[in-house]
DNA sequence: CTGTTAGCGCATTCAA
DNA sequence: TTGAATGCGCTAACAG
């Protein structure tokens, strides 16, 4: 930033005194053992000549950035925001910076983004990437010495701790309530396979159908988590259901974003939501509520999601190490204006 | 991360040479002075260890922490996630990364925020925080030989490149389409005085309305940028104007939640959109479409916004020093659901 | 309570 | 083409 600001070096000469005393002077936890007044005679000269203590040097020395990656799968799905938003209202006042890292583009950006973090040698990592098939590289991160936490997101087997909304319960909440409403006939609209989301998701899901025979699920189809993955997919499944007898009249979604584009789905094609197609979505995120109709959807406490990860993390950071447990927070439906009892 | 990483000088024993034959081969810049043959030595002895470069003592010895700082007002508004990613798309691949620092509170955190990132030795800064009063702060900076952008936001005499939307030509699209639909009485619902933002759209609204004698301005609200200011500041405006008579059929907000805001006091008072009140957003922040009704609105290139500022900046850093400069973008009016003409 | 000494890991200048 | 020496700015032993 400035090329040219002072030093320890130069407060000590303008202070008169060495500069491990102004390093002391300078840090609250060694403060004590000055004397006030050279405390003071140091932080005075500090003053004066603008003195910016440089975090690169004294992470060098200390072996600690003071930062934590922070990896997100995609900065543009508002379910992040809040999240990060959580994160950092419990790493910074911890005195730690967030590295957040986006990785769009998939597995690739995803080592990129590693790589690029522990070069700058990050204290920790709080991870929102949602590859299920990483179970592995978490063990082998773990071996290496580096300190996690896996947020929103599920795992096989993690050495990490993990923070998640409860998505079986919330699934159940779903599509009781959809059955209900009467619904016989329910699809679920997921997201990419071997997602940690998806597989948790669908599991419940499936799980659900086994447990009510009564209900016919007809489908299962599968997209980005996105609007226009939720798009297609509902285009696909009134595609393939032409006489609207068997289609099913209502759908849960992977989550709110694909709940969005089957809106949007319904909308071209001149249906309407709730009277010819119930959607449930999932998270609640930002604005779910703004939808036209007000999206019935999955609250997930994202804030907190995002606090928690970041409290378990410093634990870790100060050694205060809970290693491997599962934090799941129960979640609540959000009933709103896009379900109704199906037509007829 | 991990506290038991090689350094270069194991990769050197490993290999067989000396130190900085190791940091040479592994440099792309100083690679070709070097025989294949070595090279390709060191560079198996790096992957055999698993070697991770040190970039805080890089960053010590050739003081450049390749860190951006990127400070943002609220990253809960939804105009931010953009314009971070197209910083980001530019950032990244030109080797830096990006330190999205939320202000969230003001003022207090603004000014701990800069200090939190010069420590970090960040070289380069993006500035999307609007308040206007810091104009002589970024003279300052400019003196210190800090490089940096401001995005999102005018300033009264920057030394530092802008990059922003014509907030004049939106604002007056905006209200040309108003009075194109025949209203005759309209409102503008700005955001905080102080902020560039503000300041700027409320000077094109009374600019407009001085060269339109024929259409009333009615009032000018003052509130938080959020939909919680917009509700209020709509209900005053209701409040104050008992007799629909003398009420104003439309308002320009200042931004797309305040436009969500002055929604919901519509709905909650019965009152709807656009019949009984027009309503036209600043943005066009993702979703705004899916409001309902969808929000007219002024169309602000924001992932562009951010790609621009952020290849000022990395000109910058390269020493292709632009300094001062205005880069203003185009916008575009959306005209959508919220307006319509006026009643009777 | 304060000074001395040492070295974190790296890039770079100067020799060879 | 490679090696040797130096120091970026700081904190942490260890003395005194």
């Amino acid at each position: 930033m400035s090329r040219l600001s002072a030093t320890i070096d130069d407060v000590a000469r303008v202070a008169g005194v060495h500069r491990s005393t102004v390093s002391r002077a300078l840090n609250p936890q060694t403060q004590v053992k000055l004397s006030p007044e050279t405390t003071r005679r140091v932080q005075q000269a500090a003053r004066k000549l603008g003195y910016v203590p440089n975090a690169v040097a004294r992470g060098l020395r200390t072996n600690e950035s003071m930062s934590v990656g922070v990896v997100i799968p995609d900065i543009l799905n508002p379910i992040f925001p809040p999240i990060i938003s959580g994160i950092d209202s419990i790493l910074r006042p911890a005195g730690y910076t967030a590295l957040v890292t986006d990785i769009q583009g998939g597995q690739n950006a995803y080592e990129a983004a590693l790589a690029s973090l522990r070069q700058r040698r990050v204290d920790g990592l709080i991870l929102a990437t949602a590859h299920l098939d990483d179970g592995e590289s978490f063990h082998r991160l773990h071996e290496q010495g580096v300190r996690a936490v896996l947020v929103n997101r599920a795992a096989a087997s993690s050495p990490f701790p993990l923070v998640h909304g409860d998505d079986t319960g919330g699934m159940r909440a779903a599509l009781d309530h959809l059955a209900t409403l009467g619904h016989v006939r329910i699809a679920h609209l997921h997201g990419p396979e071997g997602l940690s989301t998806t597989e948790g998701r669908r599991a419940a899901f499936d799980e659900w159908s086994r447990q009510h025979p009564e209900v016919t699920v007809t489908a299962s189809y599968c997209g980005p988590l996105t609007a226009e993955g939720g798009q297609e997919i509902m285009d696909a499944l009134l595609d393939a259901s032409t006489e609207a007898q068997s289609r099913p009249t209502a759908v849960v979604t992977g989550n709110d974003l694909m709940a969005l584009g089957a809106l949007r789905s319904l909308r071209v094609r001149g249906l309407h939501c709730p009277e010819d197609m119930s959607i449930v979505g999932f998270n609640d995120m930002p604005f779910a509520d703004e939808f036209s109709p007000p999206l019935t959807t999955v609250r997930v406490p994202l804030r907190q999601l995002g606090v928690e990860s970041a409290r378990l993390l410093v634990q870790q950071l100060h050694g205060e190490g809970s290693g491997a447990m599962e934090l799941t927070f129960p979640v609540t439906l959000m009933v709103r204006g896009s379900t109704a009892p199906p037509r007829g």
